[in-house]
DNA sequence: TGAAGACTATCAAGACCTTGATGATGCTCA
DNA sequence: TGAGCATCATCAAGGTCTTGATAGTCTTCA
């Protein structure tokens, strides 16, 4: 064993990814709505029109796990999506009235947590955290 | 919205995760281990005899997530449930002999990984981040 | 002794994510 | 024009994780 388990960075920041997910799961679960799905229409009200590709992207996930959440999105009729006959290739994806009613009511819930993280830290310490966690990311992508 | 997207200290969080996780995932490829498989079979090298619950605690999910990753193991013969039948309530797991084996051989690959995001920061730097990504761990779960 | 509460295991359903593969579209450049 | 390449959408299969529910076991304490 290459280093001992208590000395792995990996699961501090695991361990605090995991906390803040869990803690928004349970703001947004009145709503019935998950994470993932949240992430979405955040994404969508940001950028209204955006590609499932885009979403993907901004989400940090793969194109078919945001297609999927996109599917279970327009089934609530949280999301329209515009299908072109002429194009197949391009899908542009917009909240519905419902969903942008929805995603901002998400957001004081969800964004509450968010609030609190960022509340906890100085603004020295945040700036310290983004610039250690930049390291470690790029650590982690360095020769994988 | 409460906070802007680029505010947000959840993202840092998420991405430093993934990439870890990507980095790890590529690295274990090879073995046709997955992290929650690797994560699962060192609980149990480090915690011979552990229970199935024990290592949902170790690594930070539900009982059933472990239990599903238990029984995927111990198809591919790298895990061995004692079943006893005067009592189903506790099932010890122990790594088999491949299994032992297979463990090293992933640790040294995936260890690789923590080593590097080890390197990459100084004593202080490490010992940084953990107090930052523990009172960010704090602040999620608070009043959730 | 016996009830309460904590811990464990497991089934079931649903959501999400991944890799891998396929096919269509659009842009660029020789 | 046409090949090459990047991008997009989508199907399929496998693994992981969640909530919710059911049930056996163990410990504690009145």
């Amino acid at each position: 064993m290459a280093l001992a388990a208590s000395e792995r960075l990996g699961y501090d920041i695991k361990a605090a990814e995991a906390a803040f997910m869990a803690a928004k799961a349970e703001a947004l679960r009145p709503m019935d709505l998950t994470v993932a799905q949240y992430a979405t229409l955040l994404a969508l009200r940001d950028n209204p029109g955006i590609s499932g590709a885009g979403i993907a992207r901004a989400c940090l996930v793969t194109p078919q796990a945001s297609a999927a959440t996109l599917k279970t999105l327009e089934a609530k009729g949280l999301v329209v999506r515009e299908a072109d006959d002429w194009n197949r290739n391009s899908r542009p994806n917009r909240l519905s009235e419902e969903g942008r009613r929805l995603v901002d009511r998400a957001d004081r819930a969800a964004g509450a947590v968010e609030q609190r993280m960022h509340d906890a830290l100085s603004p020295t310490d945040r700036d310290t955290l983004r610039r250690l966690l930049g390291r470690c990311r790029a650590a982690a992508a360095s020769t994988s």
